[in-house]
DNA sequence: TTCCTTATTGCAATTATTATCAATAACAAT
DNA sequence: ATTGTTATTGATAATAATTGCAATAAGGAA
């Protein structure tokens, strides 16, 4: 992948390492887009890598900014590779989904943090709703 | 409890069943705010319940409106008793939580609108974020 | 009350996920 | 290249969560 030395790095200069688990990991989800650690293992079974290997790498890859994490239905986790933060909205009755900027919360977190003094942690959330097209199916 | 009647008469409605077991477990919300599925079953294991009855049950009562499930930590869940539609806010460092109320939402609700032409569940959210005491020792 | 229908539970088997620990292999230093 | 340090993996066991099906029991009807 072209930004494999650059995250070779990053991780070295954290005292990790670069390992093959990890690459065939980060070009699954390269080719993959979102994916459930079980859908991760599909992909790189062929390689012989133990599943707790990958749980363990998807876990430790988004700790490190490499990937984010995002939560599905009934609270299984998807991972995908770590671009500029966004957020997702995805209909829930077709499935359509939209990519959010993340400025897009701004407005949240400052609303928030003027009403509580809490300063909202903006990662990567993964909002569910009616699309424009489905909407006015509903009653 | 003091609204079993009118949760029984709910599921009725829907071609549903009031139980022990669903008693039981609404009961021990009531006792303990939120909890996981591995905490409810400490509750009413004293019953005999299955463990794998708290799970179906509580994916149920969620189902039907009568529990919120939230996400915790790395995918896993806790429910309670569903009130007035809310919010957590929930402290990454100390754990100190926070309750918004429903409108807290509204003004991203409008604007994802206007923005994307999806209209958002406004289920029940837990953020997380640095409440204001834990804020300053942050760098 | 008694009977019927079928939602619900118990039970057992599967599938996910996490934890432990010894063996392996990155990679910096020699 | 070789060596040494230690992060990382494999292998296994433990725990958490899900599924399928037969037995049970809630609650409407007789």
């Amino acid at each position: 992948m072209s930004c494999t030395p650059r995250l070779t790095q990053l991780l070295r200069l954290r005292g990790f390492r670069m390992t093959p688990q990890r690459l065939a990991i980060l070009q699954a989800l390269h080719d993959g887009g979102h994916l459930s650690p079980g859908q991760v293992y599909k992909r790189v079974a062929q390689t012989g890598m133990m599943e707790t290997t990958v749980y363990r790498t998807l876990d430790f890859l988004a700790e490190n900014g490499i990937l984010f994490v995002t939560n599905r239905a009934k609270g299984h986790l998807a991972y995908e590779l770590a671009r500029a933060s966004h957020h997702h909205l995805v209909c829930r009755t077709c499935g359509a989904q939209v990519d959010l900027e993340r400025e897009a919360l701004q407005p949240l977190v400052d609303q928030l943090f003027q009403r509580t003094g809490y300063r909202l942690d903006v990662g990567h959330f993964t909002f569910s709703g009616l699309c424009p097209v489905c909407l006015p199916d509903s009653e």
